[in-house]
DNA sequence: TGTGCTTACGCTGCTCGTAACAATG
DNA sequence: CATTGTTACGAGCAGCGTAAGCACA
């Protein structure tokens, strides 16, 4: 029977010219090399090497061993890391989001429905969402709108609505609602990574500089010591609290309202009936 | 590390069902193959089996996990008989031969000049042969022309003249020399598999019926105890003697006198510069 | 009760490292 | 005489098969 541990003992030979050299890098005694070889040869029936008494190397077939060597280590070391990829990708409740509101939503059930679950989730654009899906890097992706698709399920689940955040010495915070349109042109306070909200904002408030933050917590305190208006939610109020400084006016724009759907590959339907169940 | 047995036991578990069934192929004993999947799992980092407490089966990672070991034992077996067959051509010499005599003449001198090589040699078409040698299923091959080719390198070392064989009682016995053509019409004695000069007598003499020998000590008989004409050949008649019951008679057709080449790849010249200094 | 998987246990023999040896430059 | 490869030898332990145990049908 050939064993793994002469192909490598094989390659390691051939990259470090002797036996004595290899020996060291492989931390074993020079004798197991030795015999390592020569059975080897023995198990292939083939003579691998040119000896003279005190110096071995490689002949042609040893040569051609080396290379069909390397090549079943690359397969196989290949083979332990994908089945570990698999299994990850088993264990792992990975969630894909175009907004944050539905992703923490989404990923609280998710750890409630599967506490034995790695649960993942993170932002992205919804192109690379879709593509995600297809090729199962998500179990789920939560999109803002629906799809007729013959591998795709899609279900709503919350909803989201916009306000704009005023100080309330604000020329508009006393108005009862407010138009994108009517507050463009200010500087604003905006969250990074807020998916494809952005995308919204930039379109329907060309006019506006989005001072945009990555910290949370700095996001906050800005809105607390500034006077400069920013966005949030119904969602985001119910989670975090109303700022005590700030004017809550809802914006009448049908953009700033959004359903939230959740795909997911027809074929996983039965993995997430329970899922789905508790979200609805 | 990874066992290469490990992964044999898995393929038989997966083509036996039964770790029990898998354990009588394999002819070991049942418990070793519990372990020794048990180490598989160990070893890979992953799960690869549902166990209840009398049934183990393939999950998903395990049915991954037998297609990746299928192939590396694949592999693995595949290395074993390249490199059993690399080194084989290694220490073969092989002749590949337009004609017998001059194969017979090759072999004699590649037997004496590698005594410790395998010496193989057959007649095959021209075109075979060709192929051959450049795929290196023959180190040298024999050919009735001369070639100019940058890979191919050739080399005239002998000739050979056929002449015909007559009973004296034949109506031809008396003449000095003889053409293929007025002797086309007859019956013949052929030896079977001799190369190009087949396809020649077929040419040049279309109205003759050859009976064609597979066995050279039927060939033998039939030339002492019938009156059929035959061939014969200057190297022939020193190889095995002159036939005391014939008279041997030259053909003066061009078509009967041929100068064997020896072709070899260019990049062999080295390896058989001795044999080619005692062929010429 | 028979089948199938796992665990326990004792023994065999394989493989390791150390050491001695031989050759080479 | 330092370096390299092979062979000898003794020790330790890895892995084998047997046997016992447990669950299930």
């Amino acid at each position: 029977m050939i064993e793994f541990e002469q192909l490598i003992h094989l390659v390691a030979f051939y990259e470090h010219q002797t036996l004595s050299e290899a020996a060291k890098h492989l931390h074993i005694s020079q004798p197991v090399l030795t015999r390592s070889m020569q059975k080897l040869e023995e198990v292939m029936g083939v003579t691998l090497f040119q000896r003279t008494k005190n110096r071995i190397s490689f002949n042609e077939t040893g040569f051609m061993a080396v290379e069909y060597a390397k090549r079943i280590i690359n397969d196989t070391t290949d083979m332990k890391k994908q089945l570990q990829l698999f299994d990850r990708t088993l264990h792992t409740f990975s969630i894909g989001s175009c907004a944050p509101a539905p992703n923490i939503h989404l990923s609280q059930r998710a750890s409630q429905t599967y506490p034995e679950k790695t649960i993942q989730s993170e932002i992205k654009d919804m192109d690379v969402l879709i593509q995600g899906l297809k090729d199962k890097t998500y179990t789920i992706i939560i999109m803002p709108y629906d799809i007729d698709d013959e591998n795709i399920e899609s279900v709503p689940f919350m909803e989201e609505q916009l306000y704009f955040s005023l100080p309330f010495d604000h020329p508009y915070a006393n108005k009862s609602s407010l138009s994108l349109k009517e507050m463009d042109g200010q500087k604003m306070l905006l969250m990074s990574n807020i998916g494809f909200w952005n995308q919204m904002h930039q379109r329907t408030m060309p006019h506006t500089k989005f001072l945009i933050q990555q910290d949370r917590s700095v996001f906050y305190d800005l809105i607390e010591l500034s006077t400069l208006p920013s966005f949030t939610s119904d969602f985001m109020m119910n989670l975090e609290g109303k700022p005590n400084n700030r004017k809550i006016i809802p914006i009448v724009d049908e953009e700033a309202h959004a359903t939230f759907y959740c795909w997911y590959l027809k074929e996983n339907e039965n993995n997430l009936k329970s899922f789905l169940y508790h979200l609805v």
